[in-house]
DNA sequence: AGCACGCCGACT
DNA sequence: GTCGGCGTGCTC
């Protein structure tokens, strides 16, 4: 038998399989969607089966080495679905089938040289012998990294057959093991066992009395410390047949030990029943559909998708939730632990490569039905899907901003239709491209305009910083928000500060000749770390120490614009310094479970403001909070980004909604300095409707999505010429093959013109209906391919861009 | 990706 | 005359 694999090597002259015999022993086991390990030139590498058949394309076959896999790490869906992504992303197939696993499952590669058969060390020349002290194969980096100009000596000893050079395979990480020991008879036999056992193994008997009562195991070190004894103890008792010990793969379960409150379905508000009816009915009816949840800030989302996975469970089948991974909260996965318990598993990037491994072995091996988790959970490996959910449906988080450039929300309507499953797209202000299929009828809407608790939308502010300027107040509060920050204080209830943490990044700017420390290799300004006490780049990670003059003036007023709420924090510190306050940005969120520390102090109460950037813009719900103040929100409108408004719509929305929804009624300031803009004012409005159809006008006339579909060719040289000419010449190659009424823009320079020492242009292709393009750019890439291999130029191809960089 | 094979300049 | 530069093409 053959198996069709496709290796491990992201290139498009291997991106097809390659054939290889499966060996006698391993015919009855090997399956399509196991990782394999096969001998790949002179080298092992890893791959996936893709099929098995009988008769191969090729004539001299190698044998594939290792089933590395017991049982497919991709179902049959997933492997069709790989096909699918690939073509619809233009990504190579071994990219889109690493992106549906676990990081853990990927392999690593080691090079190594060792001394042949029958060779003697004394062969080596004393240099190279002095490398194998103690140990029979030395790493290829080692040499590498300390004494490179040793390489070539080391390749001659190859070449003469003293020295081979061997390629190793591993995992990334080590499946945690743990051995566990069994009683292996019958516990009257082990009595009998038990008693002929001579009277000086005093050990023994200690043990095999308490192991024979536990037909579950004990796990053999903790046996160990409970007597005492030793591993040879345990050995003994295995080789008299009295137990058995077995290497058991161990769960690191990242909520061990938490309590889970049970919670009870709530009882549904008449508009939450009305929306959920026709979602339930697709589900008992295995009918594909796509709804749109549009429900505002306080509409009980959650509580209709927990009914809805509910009536899924019921019919045994299987439910996948994605959330942002920014509200992926402690709070949010407590609402399903809370509903399902441990048939849910939960992926997110807080969890160590281990963690997710595990979680999704439990997905795998059938022992969670629902999985709530970030963009990637996507690709979760049930077989018997009933439903997928996508909260803040709108979340640019869902887009993959590296290849495969998938959108999350694309590849679960593909997997619902295979499935023959709904899926639910929820939002408080859906994307305009998912609202506009709604209206079209592809998507069925439902709105839940109420909140459940019948308040109110919070009153909204907005306050004209200008004018505060003008007035003489150069402080970042505005009169009224200081005013209520200090009613609030006085009354004992909270408030949340937000900051929009872009434009107020912190880079450095000398005052005097207004110099700002930039990346030698990228055009983007330094951000100070205050760890450290360096300058560092966010693309390549160039880092320098943070001067004490300006490098261009020797000026000593070079200071840093800090990290937006640091500031924010000193201020309210001298302005109102019996407030308690937290801070909640990357620096103080960084370590590991210090976002759910600092959400549960303030909580709990014990702080009166809460001060952050969008990271506390979702889903936080605290009775107590009564004022939410937004301390600029017009700093993302003027990013270079079709979407600005939209954005800025969206997230003022949703800080809007962190206010008063509970007993206490909110309120709410809108701090900015282009007041009169729609997003901004639509937003104070919690006017959904009207923004959309003003931002649609703005977008047909723009010709921007969703009128129309949107392409991004990314290019990028060392030389600023060549790919100035690479680009040009791709451009033309389109616009020879397009439709007239494709629009092709540029090439123009990326917003970010440069990363490390690499030139970047780009084209975008806005179109309706060019249902020939993933052909027309694969033959580019093809055509352009000598150039990218000769002159190392950089094509990157993003066929449904979000952003413009 | 990594490696071997292959064709043109400065060296024992 | 050879060692070695990296351009080209292949890996079942």
């Amino acid at each position: 038998m053959i198996a069709k694999v496709i290796v491990d090597i992201p290139a498009s002259n291997v991106n097809k399989t390659f054939d290889y015999l499966i060996p006698k022993t391993l015919e009855a086991s090997a399956q399509p969607g196991m990782r394999v390990a096969v001998p790949f030139g002179p080298r092992k590498l890893q791959g996936f089966i893709l099929s098995i058949t009988k008769d191969a394309t090729v004539s001299k076959l190698k044998r594939l080495q290792e089933l590395l896999d017991p049982v497919p790490v991709l179902t049959s869906e997933l492997l069709s679905l790989g096909q699918w992504l690939s073509e619809e992303t233009l990504c190579f197939l071994i990219t889109a089938f690493q992106a549906m696993i676990p990081s853990a499952l990927k392999a690593t590669y080691k090079k190594e040289f060792a001394l042949s058969q029958e060779q003697h060390l004394s062969s080596l020349p004393s240099q190279v012998m002095r490398w194998f002290n103690h140990r029979t194969h030395i790493p290829y980096d080692e040499i590498v990294t300390t004494e490179p100009e040793l390489l070539p000596v080391f390749q001659k000893l190859v070449t003469a057959g003293t020295l081979e050079v061997i390629y190793k395979m591993n995992d990334k990480v080590t499946k945690k093991k743990i051995k566990v020991v069994y009683p292996n008879q019958s516990v009257g036999a082990l009595q009998t066992l038990l008693a002929a056992l001579p009277p000086q193994a005093l050990k023994q008997k200690e043990v095999l009395h308490y192991v024979m009562n536990e037909r579950e195991g004990v796990v053999q070190s903790d046996l160990l410390t409970m007597f005492d004894a030793s591993r040879s103890t345990v050995t003994a008792l295995e080789k008299k047949g009295a137990v058995v010990v077995i290497d058991q793969e161990l769960y690191r379960d990242p909520f061990a030990g938490r309590e889970f409150k049970k919670t009870t379905p709530l009882t549904l508000t008449a508009q939450q029943e009305e929306s959920m009816r026709p979602m339930v009915a697709a589900v008992e009816e295995e009918r594909h559909e796509t709804f749109l949840l549009h429900g505002v800030t306080g509409s009980g989302k959650t509580e209709v998708y927990l009914q809805t996975i509910e009536a899924v469970l019921q019919k045994g089948k299987e439910a996948i939730v994605l959330v942002p991974e920014i509200s992926l909260t402690p709070q949010m996965v407590l609402r399903f632990k809370g509903r399902f318990g441990s048939r849910v598993a939960v992926m997110h990037s807080g969890l160590s490569a281990g963690e997710k491994y595990d979680e999704w072995r439990k997905i795998q091996r059938k022992e969670v039905s629902v999985v709530v988790g970030a963009r990637s959970a996507v690709f979760a490996p049930f077989e018997n899907l009933g439903l997928i959910i996508i909260d803040e449906e709108h979340e640019s988080s869902y887009k993959q901003e590296e290849n495969p450039r998938y959108h999350a929300r694309d590849v679960a309507i593909h997997r619902g239709l295979m499935n023959h499953c709904p899926v639910i797209l929820g939002s408080a202000t859906p994307s305009l491209e998912t609202y506009a299929r709604a209206q079209k009828g592809v998507y069925t809407l439902c709105e839940l305009l109420e909140r459940v608790n019948s308040r109110e939308l919070p009153a909204v502010e907005i306050v004209d910083m200008r004018e505060e300027l003008r007035n003489g107040n150069r402080s970042m509060f505005s009169e009224d928000l200081f005013a209520k920050l200090q009613d609030r204080l006085q009354k004992g209830e909270q408030s949340v500060l937000f900051l929009n943490r872009r434009g107020y990044s912190s880079f450095i700017l000398c005052r005097d000749c207004g110099y700002v420390g930039e990346c030698p290799h990228c055009d983007i300004s330094l951000t100070y770390h205050k760890k450290h006490h360096t300058l560092r780049c966010h693309y390549c990670g160039y880092a320098e120490e943070m001067p004490t003059n300006c490098p261009s003036c020797e000026s000593s007023y070079i200071r840093f614009f800090g990290t937006g709420t640091q500031k924010v924090e000193e201020e309210l510190a001298k302005l109102l310094p019996e407030a308690r306050v937290i801070r909640m940005d990357v620096d103080t969120t960084s370590r590991k479970g210090s976002h759910e520390k600092l959400l549960s102090q303030f909580g709990e109460g014990k702080a009166d403001i809460l001060l952050g950037t969008q990271m506390i813009a979702k889903g936080l719900d605290f009775p107590k909070v009564t004022l939410v103040g937004v301390l600029a929100a017009d700093t993302m409108l003027h990013l270079p980004d079709f979407r600005a408004s939209e954005k800025t719509f969206q997230l003022l929305t949703q800080v809007s909604g962190r206010a008063g929804r509970h007993e206490l009624e909110g309120e709410v300031v809108i701090q900015s300095y282009t007041v009169g803009h729609y997003s901004i004012e639509l937003a104070s409005k919690h006017d959904y409707h009207t923004f959309y159809k003003e931002e649609m006008a703005v977008r047909q006339s723009h010709r921007y999505p969703p009128y129309y579909y949107l392409t991004l060719l990314s290019f990028s040289h060392p030389d600023v010429l060549k790919v100035v000419d690479a680009s040009e010449k791709c451009a033309g190659y389109l616009r020879e093959r397009l439709s007239e009424r494709t629009l092709i823009l540029g090439p123009v320079v990326s917003p970010i013109a440069r990363i490390k020492d690499r030139y970047r242009y780009q084209v975008m292709i806005k179109y309706k209906n060019e249902p020939a393009l993933s052909r027309i750019i694969q033959e580019l890439l093809q055509h352009f391919q000598p150039l990218m291999d000769k002159e190392g130029l950089h094509i990157s191809v993003d066929m449904n861009a979000q952003q413009m960089m």
